[in-house]
DNA sequence: AATCCGGTTCTTTTT
DNA sequence: GAACCGGATT
């Protein structure tokens, strides 16, 4: 169809319009979002406003529809309409935008046709949120903003029955996988040192990752005694779970695709509903992924993946960096947008990150920059032990935290979580509050569990694995014998494990545990009853009270407070569900509970300086940035120096974690360091020397520097750049580590002191410690305080 | 059924 | 060095 005149003037105002709805981003950010027709891959650089591009363009799409780049005006347009929109362009008014945005508009879509697919629930509960801001509750409510898990559960719990399952499945996690992995392994009298449950549930895993069946992997297992066996666990413990009408995560996944593969005409309607399919962290996804948002977006292809090929650090969680580096393979129509302006850091650290990731092969390609300025050096410090390390932390940030930065403004990432030890206890001495981002999560604490498992009973006793592992918490006199027995007599008797323990009685072979048992399941029924009538959070509290779980932890004491705290949490949660829903029900909590992992709530009220791997700091930032323990062997880890591949992952996650801070980066190392009850020796990171001097302040000394020189047998003459820990003399010396010629020794209970970061405050008490003294002080601002004397003095005078 | 002892293991993690 | 598991002991 030709361009007529009208056309041409129609459309013109019409961009320009649109356009200045979001002129608050950048060129590319823009071109991005208007880009609504075919695929489209953004390669968005850390800090470089991703998130935002991805809600603009949802935004768009649902105001616009492909209005900015149409050429034609509407059919019903009329020559007042294109003066009606000038007008508008150069006076916009609250009264004529309706209107407006009417005549602007291009088929936009419709909330429930967009798809946009994240990995974790905290991102789609920030896309969701910042939508409905801009939307309107209702309209952006529609949208189907999820993680893939929840998805694909969302898919199957309408579909299922299409491949067999009963709509009410369950969803195993992790630890309820290896329950039943560990129960197959048994039950074929495998050796479990061989077959070790970790290393068979990642076996498995991996191959639904790449949506193997069982019955392929014994094909390609090709009669190898160890391959096979595994398929075979894998062939029995996938009928295991389909007879318990459950599913663990990976097949959330697997099953829809396998769903969609075998029932083109369900396929079909999904692909006709989702018109736009976007994709968060795309070079996080793994095989399985990547073929169910193929799948999906098989219709209209307006797909759009964002991702950065640069961050792609979860290999070892089958993620497939392929699929990002590979999409415009797969769809050679697909424009390709860089995002490089980052709105985070300063150039000196961005500079350096682009330095560190040039030395990648594998990668698209990017260039980070900022108009935020240079900003200060990136600081270097190289410590004797991992106490001095530790120590040179504590210090830093006590002297930042008196000149008036929060504690909050501080984080120390590290490659493995063992790392955080010596810094708590500096931390400890030198009253610095902090927070660890540990490994266990939440919903991996033992009482935790223990209380979802009674919830999963009551909810449907028949659930025998979750029965299992409760029947004898608190001890209820119902050994592993009993339990046993009854498992013998309900596979025998053709029912479920609950089933024998209410009529426990009719059974000889139970004997004497028979009352107990009885007792158990009047227990669950009385509880049954009760979820009723009581609303959902004093329903909990019965059942942490009727079950005696309370009580037994109670009795344990002081020491496990923590747990009786963590089994409240769990009651917060509930009491949350029940007031956000309309109709909460129990089984409803535990739909959500079982996708919902993370404790995303990172509360970032509390003021303090947070620990963490650097894994986790993904899409996290702070104004300052520890990276710790930045040696060879541990970062990069020894086991990813052995192939290019690997160390290339590690590098990634290096440009991850240089680029989380916003100000001031410090990289420590020690030379030794007390790891796994041996003293390790080791070099600064390899990554270290990738990033060049003049972007970094170092302490190395120019003796150390020669001992360095000596002891480095690598060769250095033929690096262009000279390195920020060789020699080259440029680099300051720093007296790092101040001696403490205190007078601190004429320290004594009731002396006023005035602290740098804590204010005035009196002594309580002395303690001579190691050399060293404690002090006890009572601060009139933050309370009681116990400081090392040596490193307080240098933030405290006596009065 | 609870507790103690010795042996073993020790990247990274979301759903 | 610490945490966790399994077997032996009480």
């Amino acid at each position: 169809m030709e361009q007529t005149r009208f056309d041409i003037q129609f459309s013109a105002l019409r961009s320009a319009i649109i356009e200045r709805e979001f002129s608050e981003l950048n060129d590319r950010q823009r071109e991005a979002v208007f880009h609504t027709e075919g695929p489209l891959l953004v390669l968005a650089g850390a800090g470089s406003g991703k998130t935002t591009v991805l809600i603009h363009r949802i935004i768009n799409i649902l105001r616009f529809g492909r209005g900015y780049s149409c050429p034609y005006a509407p059919d019903d347009a009329t020559e007042e309409d294109l003066l009606f929109l000038r007008e508008y362009l150069r006076t916009p008014t609250e009264k004529n935008r309706l209107r407006a945005e009417t005549l602007c508009a291009v088929e936009p879509a419709r909330p429930w046709q967009i798809l946009a697919i994240t990995f974790t629930n905290k991102a789609a509960k920030e896309i969701q949120s910042r939508l409905q801001r801009a939307l309107g509750e209702d309209f952006a409510r529609d949208i189907w903003a999820s993680t893939f898990h929840s998805m694909c559960m969302r898919i199957l719990r309408r579909e299922c029955e299409a491949i067999g399952y009963d709509r009410s499945f369950t969803i195993y996690d992790t630890d309820d996988q290896k329950r039943v992995l560990t129960a197959v392994i048994k039950g074929r009298r495998l050796d479990d040192k061989v077959f070790d449950v970790r290393t068979v549930a990642a076996a498995i895993g991996r191959a639904k990752d790449n949506l193997m069946t069982p019955r392929m992997l014994l094909q390609e297992a090709q009669d190898r005694y160890y391959e096979t066996t595994i398929a075979e666990i894998y062939k029995e413990y996938a009928r295991q779970l389909r007879e318990s009408n459950a599913m663990d995560f990976d097949d959330l996944i697997m099953k829809t695709v396998q769903l969609f593969q075998g029932n083109p005409e369900i396929l079909e309607r999904y692909q006709r509903q989702f018109h736009y399919v976007l994709a968060d962290e795309y070079q996080d996804t793994n095989h399985a992924q990547y073929v169910l948002t193929s799948l999906l977006a098989g219709g209209y292809e307006n797909i759009c993946v964002v991702g950065d090929d640069d961050q792609s650090i979860y290999k070892f969680r089958g993620a497939t960096i392929t699929n990002i580096l590979e999409f415009e393979q797969q769809y050679p129509n697909a424009v390709t947008i860089r995002l490089e302006q980052n709105y985070r850091s300063t150039q000196n650290i961005l500079s350096a990150a682009n330095e560190l990731i040039r030395n990648n092969a594998n990668r698209k390609g990017k260039e980070l920059w900022t108009d935020n300025g240079d900003g200060t050096k990136i600081r270097f410090h190289r410590s004797d032990t991992q106490e001095g390390e530790a120590e040179y932390i504590a210090q830093s940030i006590l002297e930042g935290f008196a000149e008036g930065n929060r504690w909050s403004d501080y984080a120390i990432l590290y490659r493995n979580h063992v790392l955080s030890n010596a810094l708590e206890s500096a931390f400890k001495r030198n009253s610095v509050p902090y927070r660890i981002v540990s490994g266990l999560r939440f919903f991996d604490r033992a009482e935790v569990r223990d209380m979802l498992a009674y919830l999963w009973v009551i909810l449907n006793p028949a659930d025998d694995l979750r029965l299992r592992r409760i029947i004898n918490v608190p001890a209820r006199k119902i050994g592993n014998k009993t339990v046993e027995t009854v498992a013998d007599l309900a596979s025998r008797g053709n029912t479920t494990m609950f089933d024998i323990i209410s009529r426990a009685g009719e059974y000889d072979e139970l004997g004497r545990a028979a009352a107990a048992l009885k007792k158990f399941a009047l227990m669950i029924d009385d509880l049954q009853k009760m979820l009723e009538y009581l609303p959902l959070d004093e329903f909990y509290e019965q059942v942490m009270e009727h079950t005696g779980y309370l009580a037994a932890l109670e009795a344990k004491g002081e020491a496990e407070q923590a747990r009786i705290e963590n089994t409240m949490e769990l009651k917060s949660n509930i009491a949350e569900y029940a007031q956000r829903e309309e109709n909460p029900t129990l089984a409803g909590f535990m739909e959500e509970v079982s996708l919902f992992t993370d404790i995303d709530r990172m509360d970032a009220d509390a003021d303090a300086v947070v620990m963490m791997t650097m894994h986790s700091a993904k899409g996290l930032e702070f104004p300052n940035v520890f990276l710790i323990g930045m040696e060879d062997g541990i970062f990069p880890s020894f086991r990813s120096t052995e192939n290019e591949e690997d160390l290339e992952e590690e590098r990634r996650l290096c440009y991850v974690a240089v680029t989380r801070a916003k100000k001031q980066l410090y990289l420590t190392c020690a030379e030794r360091r007390m790891m796994y009850g041996r003293t390790q020796y080791s070099k600064p990171s390899r990554f270290l020397e990738e990033i060049p001097e003049k972007f970094v302040d170092s302490n190395i000394s120019e003796t150390q520097r020669e001992r360095q020189q000596r002891l480095d047998m690598r060769p250095s003459a033929g690096h262009q750049t000279k390195r920020a820990f060789e020699i080259s003399g440029g680099f300051r010396k720093k007296q790092t580590t101040a001696k403490p010629k205190i007078a601190a020794m004429d320290l004594k209970p009731g002396d006023q002191v005035d602290h740098k970061a804590f204010g005035h405050g009196m002594i309580t008490s002395c303690m001579p410690m190691g050399g060293d003294i404690l002090l006890e002080i009572t601060f009139d601002q933050v309370g009681t305080k116990r400081l090392m004397a040596k490193s307080a003095m240098k933030f405290m005078v006596k009065k």
